[in-house]
DNA sequence: ATCTTCTTTTAAAACGTTTGCAATCAGCGT
DNA sequence: ACGCTGATTGCAAACGTTTTAAAAGAAGAT
């Protein structure tokens, strides 16, 4: 019979409970004889610790949160998807596991916060999608409760922790990179949620068409509702088909800058030929929609790890000032973009 | 100050500790307005229980586990993506939490979910996406860990719970509408990979076939692994591509379905008009794609929520037989499908 | 007033673990 | 043989809740 508990496990042994317990978790002060006898005997017995007592009494119950947040039809998108992989392969390599919330018509995402935050079955949580005026920073900044940011917020004054990629970087590189093959023409698509990263790419762009002080560079936005899809290919449309539009395209992220290669074939202009277009993310689907998306690679599943790994530092150590990370994403170049066409 | 534990929400209303739990727990032996007293203090001092002392006693955590089960590049597909939604909104109605685990590099999906059951981290378990030889099955079964799995065993004769959609059914049913608009040349696009649901699908077809008992009725196979991109592609181009190709092509899902869509429209086949195409989940892309995907609707979000209940009566009441339930899925007809070309 | 009955509240034990502190034991010097 | 030291081990309390069983209190009958 297998052990259910310390007790059982220490009477098998002829040891007391407290003896037992200090074995398992290794205590020099137990004779290093006693220790592997127990540790034998715990791991051939296949007695396992009972989660809730330990989570009594040591107060951790080594469980992390994430608030899935549920917008549009397509309920996880493969953003989310690659998001909640990573965070679970790095809470799993330390003994943690992830607790998945989904907001119901009723309650909203700050209100399933709330329930994770408060029930205490969380030790911290990971937001991600940060909002322009983002309540639930604001509420577990307030209340101390540790937690993780995928993404920043526009004021940099505000102290929390945060892992982000850099977007301005990769916008900014994207424009050179466009600026060189000669496109001087060029259009952003973009979402009108209140995303920060919209402005942190936005502006990163911006700030690398100043730099290069070309007033025959111009740039043109086309805006529209992040899960609206006829909208957005609406926006698309109404860019591509001016006379005088756009040689090179970036896209928001990957989902955008399908949707401007999408409806480029159906106009009849081919890529890159006559339009060059440069996504973000590099989602799986990029590499396959032809001829291949050009894209920033950045890297989801691994930065979610590394968030799992900051919010078990930030629960275990407790530092004093933030933990921030800033992440360059890689280019990967495929076929969607090249020289401008001939005027 | 918020009162953390019951002994303090007990001092301040001047009641003992019990009263106060069984006043909140809302038992009839408690008098009514002390019954009110203690509700409204909790609610005004923002008491919540401790989660952990809670499932100390009561054995049982509150918690449903998932264990994602993981294959191919695209790591959470549509698919999974409705069904984690799903699920999260069945078990937060009741009061559950779901977790999530990953399967890590270093470790198989059983042994995730054996972590999940002997941990105690959770009261019960889904398993989705059934294999032919299904080893968590079995496992679950012999240690009569509580679960509910969302799809079947191909043996009726084994018991447990589950829930499935009838897609011998679908698959009947889209044979006879598609002979019916005079199609007799039919092609099946299915993978290689062990799953239940093929055989159950493609099944169904053979029967409906037999059933209707005309000779001249030919079926033809292509199969493909599941997540090998350039595999399907081919196997789709090869069934395409013969001279006496299939007039009406089903996919054994929507992505199966949509791929053949895609390479019917690259090698200039028209839709519905040279070939019809049904599919089988209604997945959020096959409304896009055009034509428009014919296809069944296995509204997975809402089966998820029926799973999730299931597994909460599971835990609670131990039924005594098996708790089993098959979905018709409804026909979506979009404009995929039509009448069967000249010859 | 006393006994009975019913309603309402409380005392105490239990769940399985960790941890501060005390107890035991062996070995050693004297 | 005695006391001392240092290494091991065990006792008891604690974590916050639920639950069994019993006590206290109130109301009614005699």
């Amino acid at each position: 019979m297998r052990p259910k508990t310390l007790k059982e496990l220490a009477a098998r042994l002829d040891l007391s409970i407290p003896t037992v317990s200090r074995a398992l978790a290794g205590h020099e002060q137990i004779a290093l004889k006693t220790r592997q006898r127990v540790a034998e005997a715990a791991r051939e017995l296949g007695y396992v610790p009972n989660t809730a007592a330990r989570t009594l009494v040591s107060g951790r119950s080594g469980f992390a949160g994430l608030v899935l947040p549920i917008r549009g039809p397509n309920l996880v998108d493969s953003f989310l998807g690659e998001f909640v992989t990573g965070l679970g392969e790095g809470l799993v390599q330390r003994g943690n596991d992830l607790i998945l919330a989904t907001a119901a018509e009723d309650h909203s995402e700050l209100a399933v916060l709330r329930h994770l935050v408060e029930s205490g079955r969380a030790d911290g949580v990971v937001v991600t999608r940060i909002a322009e005026v983002d309540e639930r920073i604001a509420y577990l900044g307030e209340r101390g409760f540790p937690f993780v940011a995928h993404g920043r917020l526009l004021d940099p004054e505000i102290p929390y922790n945060w892992l982000d990629t850099d977007g301005a970087h990769a916008f900014a590189e994207a424009f050179d990179m466009l600026y060189a093959l000669g496109h001087r023409r060029f259009g952003l698509v973009t979402i009108s949620e209140p995303m920060t990263f919209r402005h942190l790419r936005q502006d990163g762009l911006a700030a690398a068409i100043a730099r290069r002080g070309d007033p025959s560079v111009t740039l043109e936005v086309a805006t529209a509702p992040r899960f609206d899809r006829g909208a957005r290919i609406h926006a698309v449309h109404k860019l591509l088909s001016q006379s005088q539009r756009p040689t090179a395209i970036i896209g928001l992220f990957d989902e955008l800058a399908l949707t401007v290669m999408e409806e480029a074939a159906r106009i009849g202009l081919s890529i890159p030929r006559d339009l060059s277009v440069i996504g973000f993310d590099n989602i799986v689907a990029s590499a396959y929609a032809p001829p291949g998306l050009t894209t920033f690679d950045a890297s989801i599943r691994q930065c979610a790890r590394e968030i799992a790994e900051m919010l078990l530092t930030v629960i275990i150590e407790k530092p004093k000032g933030s933990l921030t990370r800033l992440i360059k994403p890689a280019l990967v170049a495929r076929a969607s973009h090249g020289p401008a066409p001939r005027t």
